[in-house]
DNA sequence: GTGGTCTAGACCACG
DNA sequence: GTGGTCTAGACCACC
């Protein structure tokens, strides 16, 4: 369910941290539905059980999950799930946006770069332009 | 001419790449011009010269400047510099639609943020997204 | 009658201690009624009765119930557990206002501070601060 | 500067986020003075440097201090630091006046235990009162 | 069995 | 030197 890139610069646990919030936002994990436990997730990706309770830690901090004590991990509420994302997201293209103006890029232009974007389907690599 | 932001968690060798490149796409610094010296640039920031060096050697290889053995860095063509950094826009663009695709966003939801983004001017604090 | 959060973080046993101890207050529970058996209650919240056992033994330690080998638990002196749970709230505020003086808040911002939670009708999700 | 208290139920990374946490809020600390290094303060408490370093890690997430890479941790901006820790202790005193109420506490009463408690000058043992 | 905390020691990126 | 990440293995509280 999870594919690790150690050639990725970021962190292990953040890599973990992400790729569940997709899984959580698609709808792949369900509302209060559990998650691996840290143990059984650490040993599938071969990894140390300290690095998933870090990426799980940061998740709840997030209110992304909730945990207890005993029990397991548990998907938080979706809804509340996307708007985090949505707001996000948004933020995201804020910044964009502002590097975008900094660069000369003019507004019509962006439009159109982002309607030719949205129709290439899986074009790229995947993860993120390492520039 | 640059400021380093030390509560920025990015390294200061990118900042200061990052900034350089952004005086170079406004024109600020212009095509053939000499860059600061590593040691003057070094003692006018108060900090190492094997940061700067580190940016410089940054700045070389993604082709923004060039060195001359003895003589000191000077910018490079600036018409591909600003192919390079327009480029590298539309590619983290296309990130940021792939991931917004996955988040279940509409293209006319983006289309419409990118107006509103557009219009805020520096609103946002600056440097990135502290999600 | 008992509404167990499992997003809560405090362990399960010491919800099930504050709800009881609360109906006690409140007069839900009156003096030397009967609990419901351990057993029972563990089912109908569908728990581990060991849950159970050692919600009633905390609350036989601290003094508002007991329990009569073969025949159950049973509500103590209600005067007392009154007695008992104010005098764990006037230590609660205490600690607090140690805190609050530590900050440096003033005394006069402090009463009206209490003067306006006082008149927010449950305007608090519940369950403890998520600071 | 710092003392550990091995007999508290909390944990001992909280224990320090908590002291270091009012150190700045009292000015002991002051804005942007450097903390002492992870290792450093480590080997002060004789304690592991991971569990300093899970402290600051989550000092900087509260945004009370920020770190940065190879030059060592700060005191963030103290004014957003006492606005942070008002809005908790409000919080907090919300809390309990929400207990308070259901234990049927009048307001005049609590506002007569506030006087109160706010002449006990360092009455009480100190760190929080375990029920 | 679960999550949570702590220790010990390693390696990396940064300055 | 600094902070940050990861591993390995231990112990605790809870269910």
């Amino acid at each position: 369910m999870i594919l690790l890139d150690y050639k990725d610069r970021r962190p292990i646990y953040e890599q973990i941290v992400e790729k569940l919030k997709d899984l959580m936002i698609c709808g792949v994990l369900e509302q209060d539905s559990q998650l691996p436990s840290v143990r059984s997730l650490a040993t599938d990706l071969s990894i140390n059980p300290n690095t998933i309770q870090r990426a799980y830690m940061e998740l709840e901090r997030r209110g992304f999950i909730y945990s207890v004590k005993g029990r397991g991990s548990f998907v938080a509420d979706t809804t509340s799930i996307l708007a985090l994302k949505t707001s996000e997201l948004k933020n995201k293209l804020g910044d964009w946006v502002e590097e975008a103006k900094r660069a000369g890029i003019k507004e019509d232009k962006a439009h159109s770069w982002l309607v030719e974007e949205w129709i290439n389907e899986g074009t790229r690599s995947g993860g993120g332009v390492r520039e």
